[in-house]
DNA sequence: CATTATGTTGCGTTTTGCGCAATAAGCTTA
DNA sequence: TAAGCTTATTGCGCAAAACGCAACATAATG
């Protein structure tokens, strides 16, 4: 028995599918169904009906869904107890962070803390994902999320929450650009990079990485634009002016997802790490404290 | 959060020891040390003051323990309505198994048995662990403790329970043999198997395991002694009238311990998987089903 | 009858957990 | 004070568990 199944369990009952409830819980359909036959072979019982079409629980499962959520309950309540939660705790916290990153980390962090710490605010401040770890140095954030970069200042603490690999993405119109990337694709050919327009972020580690590896292979880039944020990559690739590479998690919540797709080049690119990060000096703040102990995965 | 550190826990309140922990819940130190470490970053506080020489609890620690022993207990509750444990059930099992198997086996499951099923009765029956099968095929006993075999017929179900390596042993006194055998140890000369005098159990997996090697190994063994059970055969090797292969297990167990020691030779045979064994037909009885379960990992 | 939606299974890869051995740190004894 | 013991922790190699992907099975739908 553990919390993570328990939790699975407990979602899957609330959505009664499977495929939701793997989205919810950052798995795959497949690790949902194993876990949820752990569970029922720990009981030795069937818990959960399962008719290829619907699933609804078994009277075992609806009592082991009252024990499993007071067993998460309790789970909470003696995290709040041991860390004493001050629930009158107040002020104000600035986070610093790209949409997307706010989207996919904070939808999960905020309403844990809102529950826990309603004095509590969060103030957003959404940019260029990269300058992150600079706003952060220079306290005009109390903590952003960020990649974790390669190297990272030992001033700095990096909790990381979720990875999402890199990708290579290109138009999916008609222009002439697209016609010769789908030609290439087709044939199986090596992109010709030095006729591939590529719109790169300004900086960061996106950047870095597909640059280096470029240099790796002695190809040498034809940068024809560089802007600010991933979003901005997206938009101006969707645009069909040229091939960039973007974090998975920017792709999917992009409102341009469907005028781009991924190319089959480049593919091993290492992934994001994303996480939160903050001046290691400023975490004895009982609010930053707080925030850290939500964010934490099983919280 | 998961079961088993809440067991890890409870337990090392109860020792105040990492050691000794170790050897109730079947772990190594190493391991107990990483549990309690990962349940204090989980709930990101300390539990136990550690001072090299005693441990004790934190108050945080005390406030854990109580809801540590009070999931455990919801824990085996749910399993308990789910299974809904009628707990006047009553009749008798017969249990086979050699008397080291029921030492280390049965001690952990009667426990359990005698709080859900004040009924049952358990009638344990005691030979050679290598009859296990025989007897449960004819019907003899209900269930049986033993290794699993390489082959298991699927009139069988088998349930794991332990795994135990196998040594070749020797006798530690001042004869001849001994002498010889440290001899060879010292100068690392693979042992003369044709004038080593070798103490077999009369069949069973051992006894199996061996000859298969040395003939892989295209040695002749001097066979010179074939006794019943391996509790035999570790009192014939402490007498110090020859070598032979037993489970680790029942060395642990032996009262001749001291009498023996384990050799550095064949030290990667198969290890025994230890288990409860019953026909799949008796299964459907509620009185074996309520052992099975009892038995279970994590009940 | 083909199609779509959805849960499960096989398989290769990654992550986690474990034991062993070395280490560190306190207590006891000479 | 130093040597010896006891006991928790850490580094490392390895084995088991968990995961994702893709293929599969099955039932509802058009």
């Amino acid at each position: 028995m553990d919390s993570q199944s328990l939790q699975i369990f407990v979602t899957l009952a609330q959505t009664q599918h499977f495929g939701k409830t793997a989205a919810l819980c950052h798995l795959s359909a497949s690790a949902i169904s194993r876990h949820v036959q752990r569970l029922e072979a720990s009981v030795g019982q069937l818990l959960v009906e399962r008719d290829n079409r619907q699933v609804h629980l078994t009277p075992a499962g609806r009592h082991f869904l009252t024990y499993a959520k007071q067993a998460l309950e309790a789970w909470q309540q003696v995290q709040r107890d041991l860390n004493n939660h001050p629930e009158n705790l107040s002020g104000e916290i600035s986070v610093y962070g790209s949409v997307t990153a706010s989207y996919s980390i904070l939808t999960r962090i905020l309403p844990v803390m809102r529950a826990r710490y309603a004095g509590v605010e969060l103030k957003l401040r959404t940019g260029d994902q990269a300058n992150g770890i600079a706003r952060v140095l220079s306290g005009q954030d109390d903590c952003a999320i960020v990649a974790k970069p390669t190297y990272l200042s030992n001033k700095l603490e990096f909790l990381p929450l979720e990875r999402t690999p890199l990708h290579l993405i290109g138009p999916k119109d008609n222009s002439a650009l697209s016609q010769r990337i789908n030609l290439a694709i087709e044939h199986s050919i090596a992109p010709a990079w030095a006729n591939l327009p590529l719109v790169l972020a300004e900086y960061g580690l996106a950047r870095e990485r597909l640059l280096q590896r470029l240099a790796a292979l002695q190809q040498i880039p034809f940068i024809y634009a560089q802007v600010g944020g991933h979003e901005a990559v997206v938009a101006m690739v969707g645009l069909g002016l040229g091939v960039g590479v973007v974090p998975e998690l920017v792709i999917q919540h992009s409102p341009m997802q469907q005028s781009i797709h991924i190319l089959p080049w480049l593919t091993d690119l290492e992934p994001f790490i994303l996480g939160l990060c903050a001046l290691r000096e400023r975490l004895r703040d009982p609010l930053l404290q707080a925030l850290w102990c939500c964010a934490k995965p099983d919280s």
